[in-house]
DNA sequence: TATGGAGTTTACAGTAACTGGAAGGTCAAG
DNA sequence: CTTGACCTTCCAGTTACTGTAAACTCCATA
C-alpha cells in the first residue's frame, strides 16, 4: 500500500506520516523498487493509535511513551493511566486558564459601549499601570 | 532608563522587549552613547499595553491592531469591542474542544483499572479503528 | 508510442512567539 | 585594575507540522 491510501485509511495527511517518520516516531517504512513507501495493515493500525492520541491532545513525546506502551505486552494498565491522569490534569490547567481570561474579557467587553465614540473601557484596563489584581 | 528596568517595570523579559523590536510590534528604542537602549516612561505604558493583551491571550497581530487602535484618538470603540469579542469567541471555541477532549479521555481513564495487569481500556480504544463519533 | 495527470520522492523554508546560549562591549564599585 | 552585573548582536532550538519546488514513477488513453 502506497501513502496515499494509508493516509487516507488513517486519517492522517501523507505529509504528516512522513515528518513522523523523518522524526523516529515511527519506524522506517518499507520501499517499492521504485523508492516508494510501502506500507502494510499493522502500519495503519499504528497511525490510527497516533491520530486517535493527538486529537486528544496528547504531545508527540507522550505519543511516543503511549506507543512504548502499547507495544509492551508486560506494561502495567497503572502507566498508562498515570499518564492519562497527568494529560488530564494539564488540560484542566489549560481550561482554567482560558477560561479565566476569557472571563476578564467579557468583563472589560460588557463595559464599552461598542460605538462611534473613542473612549473605551477595554483599552483603558490595557493601558493601566496596576491590573495584575482585580479588586 | 534601560532595558532591565524596562523589563522589571513592565512585566516582560528583556529578551521579549528586544524581540517586539525586531518584529516592529513596538518602535525602535533610542540609544545611549554606548548603545544601550533607552526608554522613557511612555514606553513602559506601551510595553505594559502589549503585557496586558497577551496575557489576556491576544495574537501578535491582534495586539498591534489593539495598538493601532490605542494610539488613534479618533478609533470608534466598536471597532474594538469586535476585536475582543471575536477573541473571546476564538476563546470559546478552544475551551469547548479542550473540554470536550478531557471528557473522552477521562471516561477511558475511569474504565482502566490502572493495577499491574496490562489489560488497559485507554490503549484499547486508540488502537480501534472507529473512534470518530462515539455510540 | 507518446503524453498527460495523479501520486510519489527529497529538500528547504515558513509558521508563532519566544527562549537559550555564545562571544564580546560597558560601567560602577571596591 | 578587576570583578560582576548589564548590555549588545547573532544564531539555534522549540512544537508539530504545512507549503513549495523540482524531479521521478505509474497508469490510462489517444
Amino acid at each position: 500500500m502506497k501513502i496515499g491510501q494509508v493516509a487516507t485509511k488513517s486519517g492522517l495527511p501523507a505529509k504528516t506520516i512522513r515528518y513522523y517518520e523523518s522524526i523516529g516516531l515511527i519506524d522506517p517504512a518499507g520501499r517499492t523498487s521504485a523508492g516508494y513507501r510501502a506500507y502494510e495493515e499493522k502500519d495503519i493500525q499504528t497511525l490510527r493509535f497516533i491520530q486517535r492520541a493527538r486529537s486528544l491532545g496528547f504531545s508527540i513525546s507522550e505519543v511516543s511513551a503511549l506507543l512504548t506502551l502499547w507495544n509492551d505486552r508486560n506494561r502495567a494498565s497503572a502507566q498508562v493511566k498515570e499518564l492519562a491522569r497527568r494529560h488530564v490534569e494539564e488540560m484542566d490547567r489549560k481550561i482554567t486558564e482560558l477560561q479565566s481570561m476569557k472571563d476578564t474579557l467579557s468583563e472589560l467587553i460588557d463595559k464599552c459601549q461598542g460605538d462611534h465614540r473613542p473612549d473605551c473601557p477595554i483599552l483603558n484596563d490595557f493601558a493601566r499601570l496596576n491590573n495584575k489584581a482585580k479588586k
